[in-house]
DNA sequence: GTGAAAGCGCTAACAG
DNA sequence: CTGTTAGCGCTTTCAC
């Protein structure tokens, strides 16, 4: 066999192939018209017989119609990510559209360099983790000229539209929830992260409440990398070493949460009467614990559904009139660390 | 202000607000060619003012060049998935190419439309979990004239190249593992996925040793969906009833290997003295457990970053011969819970 | 160092 | 129902 020079198939060939113009082999391979059965069925064989591939890039040029939604999330690792993408990918399916994921590692230069290069393939819409952007990235998205849609907050300005949780409130919720209980010696742990806006207006809205019930976190700690379960261990076995009189910690994710709790757990600690716990997410993994960790499900899913459901109304219909802010309530989980002592 | 009609920018609106030809607007855009530093400036300038973002599909339809590697896996919920994607991105990042990842759910018919679509817009290079694939899956890749590398598994035949390990060979180190330490009646629990073919080869590499030794599994049990930390701990549980005279579980993952873990803890199993425990993978939540659970490492991160390294190789020199396997070593990680009793 | 012409592979728009 | 023509926005190639 002598090495076939690999120019790749064209509408072209598969016109001669079949014997059909290129016109009518295009409208045959993307149903659109009328094409009589007899030669749509001619063209059907020849492009399966040669393996054509249609290139979607001249499409997309020619039609100035691009099938992608570009969707901008800090993390693949955080679970709560994957989750929030099943939810879009689930509706897109339903449509033509297709998402295509960027990751941000939590960092606005990369936000925008992502950015850029989705914006530069013309996507027909972005979804985007976040209100916080830098102004060259706010410029672009303005600029597109395309439907945006931020997720996972609304605690501030969208550019255009915004689908999420407020994470004030759910800091304010949780501290609530957890005064009401009759705790009042209150620890915190989180991640050592400037950039992680979310985490930072949840701890903002809960020590506001704390606060005016005139009380202080009286113990904190942050960490960076590593297992999350192991650190959410080591920094509660040091936190109550230092601070022995704590009666209530409060984990910024589920995932340290966890960590503390089978620390705790298996040093015979009273949970949730000697000490209480409460992480942030509702993530599956914590059904498997021994006790259930109390959490506040920020409804990750279904804020990728209607990201999606939005993007795909927007582009089916540009004029239409969407809902700018759609707020979906975080709620408490109780579980088994949260409780009347 | 009139609302402005959204044309999006083209290099020609950068040309006109700069006063030099669209061609040397492209040259400076891309870094191409000598330009004088003084046009340069007033290029760059424009453009930044304009907030012009290059079509990148007229710019692949012109230069037949499209910097994006298809990264097609099963799934995003497995943990797994994320830390290879993390070794192909790091490796990319130094070159100008750019990962795109399309998710099966562990469905040919889903991989072979995720593939077309993926192939339409002729990425430089693909890589793709796995070594089974439909024949029209293969066909297309084969026709696509660009670099293939399968990965996770290198038990089968290659289009092109693979990386990973061998899962026949992991289940028999682990076998002999389990056997050296003299455990003797063993249980067996996994996804009841027929489409998982890597755990399928594990199980059989397992077996096989078991069988020369005179031993077979006795008890299995197999869960789909759900919490699998949770599963794990049911699963354990249901199986030490019925087969109370079990001495070892093996756990075709490590979530649900450590739902088993923490059941049995919490119950008060002698761990491994009554009964010894592994999973596969090597995960970093086991870091955070009361005790490690005995696994395997899969080498993931490596496996992308290899992956990638051929990747970038062969599109920089299409002629350059490449290794077509690479074979990674899983190693046996005897935890806690796989010990000498 | 810079520019003009041609064309990448497809589809919109129109004609028949 | 089918075909023809023009051109999407850029880069290649070749001239100057």
């Amino acid at each position: 066999m002598a090495p076939t020079d690999h120019r790749p198939l064209t509408l072209r060939d598969v016109s001669e192939a079949s014997g059909v113009s290129e016109m009518t082999v295009s409208r045959v391979l993307r149903n659109r018209g009328d094409v009589s059965p007899a030669t749509r069925e001619k063209v059907l064989e020849a492009a399966k017989a040669l393996g054509y591939v249609p290139n979607k890039i001249a499409g997309a040029l020619a039609s100035q119609r691009v099938n992608l939604v570009a969707v901008i999330i800090p993390s693949l690792r955080n679970m709560v990510f994957p989750e929030v993408l099943s939810g879009i990918s689930n509706v897109l399916e339903t449509t033509d559209l297709q998402p295509v994921v960027g990751v941000t590692d939590y960092l606005p230069e990369k936000e925008e360099r992502v950015l850029y290069e989705m914006l530069s393939w013309r996507p027909s819409g972005v979804i985007i983790a976040g209100l916080e952007h830098s102004d060259a990235s706010r410029a672009m998205m303005r600029a597109a000229g395309i439907p945006i849609v931020e997720i996972m907050d609304i605690d501030g300005t969208p550019i255009d539209a915004a689908v999420g949780i407020s994470h004030r409130r759910a800091g304010r919720e949780m501290a609530q929830a957890i005064l009401k209980q009759g705790y009042q010696h209150i620890g915190f742990m989180g991640t050592k992260m400037p950039l992680d806006h979310r985490a930072r207006k949840r701890f903002e809205g809960f020590t506001e409440v704390l606060a005016k019930n005139g009380i202080e976190v009286e113990d904190q700690e942050f960490y960076s990398g590593g297992s999350a379960l192991a650190k959410g261990r080591e920094m509660t076995e040091a936190m109550l070493e230092r601070s022995p009189e704590l009666d209530f910690l409060y984990y910024s994710n589920d995932m340290i949460g966890a960590g503390g709790l089978l620390y705790l757990l298996e040093k015979g600690y009273d949970v949730p009467g000697k000490i209480g716990l409460a992480g942030f997410n509702g993530v599956e993994l914590l059904d498997g614990l021994p006790r259930k960790l109390a959490t506040m499900n920020a409804g990750r899913s279904e804020i990728g559904t209607k990201a999606a459901e939005i993007i795909a109304e927007r582009v089916a219909d540009p004029t239409k009139e969407v809902e700018r802010i759609v707020e979906l309530s975080p709620k408490v989980l109780y579980g088994d660390t949260l409780k009347r002592r």
